[in-house]
DNA sequence: GGGCAATTTGAACATTTGTTCAATTTTTCG
DNA sequence: CGAAAAATTGAACAAATGTTCAAATTGCCC
């Protein structure tokens, strides 16, 4: 069976989310994908480069997707239809509501050293993305000027890696809307001064 | 070598925090204690069985420092202390400001049951945990009285919960102490209705 | 000291893992 | 068509893993 590289790492991306990076063998995502092994060291030179892939295919992705909430006509809407979409996926992908990163990172020392590069440029592009979003909503008046765009965005990550693993053990999904609109009372809030106590 | 059943756990504990359940073979865990593998299977039915009960007694250490901050004469204050106790640790033991209870939710699939109970109990401890600290802040009035407390137990967990990943992620401990106030900030801030929209 | 129970030892086992490579099949192109 | 090039196959390997158990050691009581 041939792929595109697209589809191969569509593939192998739902393999890592939902089992992460140790617990998916080789095996299986050769069984996913009916390869065989040497096929799929023809393409990769190995299950961590795999993986390097993976994780920089998933990062262009949520940034790409950040990057149209900034550019939204209402960004603050935009941020709670983003959010909503993460976090309350249906039950047969419910895996989908943890974070591949953060897994990904808590397995981060059985990472070989280009995988984890790989995986902290990751998490530093989400945290660009999502000071972009702050920058649209600095735009959008909704955030004062004063205060600096990678804080809101540090701020962003927090709210939304901290969601997920709720949304992730939550049983009842109305909770998780609510702690959304508290997310959103407390972008509108108030922001502590750089350099006061 | 012998080991109190506590000492013993918390050797076992900080290996798993550092490397992780399945990173972490019981040959680490046999060189760590010193101890030759029929030593451990007489304690312990299996690694399983050993990660069981790092994760409850994890959890109790975490609900029993909640339970201190809920009953402190300023909860306030005592929370913040505790957000910066558990962020800001040294650099020997950067491995401490990920969440051990995430991390092992990461690789949730491949626990036997056993342990995944465990863990998704303990998880129910931290929010319960929690949840005593938002009465303590209801108590001094920090909070609302109309706001339930499992939802402000909720939402402080997700806080927690986020800031860990930023504070292990982070460069500059100035930027977390600064993303605590704006915690600080939200929790004496607007909260939503429960069935407003 | 002697004998019984409990504990500890460490070699060994069965699986699973990532990876390799010679042989085979498929594709390319004059 | 036919030969060279490219891709695919699948059996095999070496290393690591969780676990077992008969033998050796230690602890305890009379």
């Amino acid at each position: 069976m041939i792929y595109e590289q697209t589809e191969l790492l569509d593939k192998a991306t739902e393999l890592f989310w939902q089992k992460g990076f140790q617990a998916t063998s080789m095996r299986d995502i050769q069984q996913a994908l009916d390869m065989r092994p040497g096929s799929l060291y023809a393409r990769f030179s190995g299950k961590a480069d795999l993986f390097e892939k993976v994780i920089g295919h998933y990062a262009e992705q949520i940034l790409g997707r950040l990057e149209g909430v900034a550019a939204h006509e209402s960004p603050l809407n935009a941020c709670r239809e983003f959010m909503m979409e993460e976090l309350i996926r249906p039950a047969e992908k419910r895996y989908q509501r943890q974070c591949l990163l953060l897994n990904a990172l808590a397995e981060h020392d059985k990472l070989d050293d280009g995988a984890k590069d790989a995986l902290f440029q990751a998490m530093q592009k989400l945290h660009q993305g999502f000071a972009v979003v702050a920058g649209g909503l600095k735009n959008a008046g909704v955030i004062d000027a004063g205060v600096p765009e990678a804080q809101v965005g540090q701020w962003l990550q927090i709210q939304f890696v901290g969601l997920r693993n709720a949304a992730f053990l939550a049983q009842d999904d109305s909770q998780v809307t609510l702690l959304i609109e508290k997310l959103m009372l407390d972008l509108q809030g108030q922001w502590p001064q750089q350099g006061a106590v």
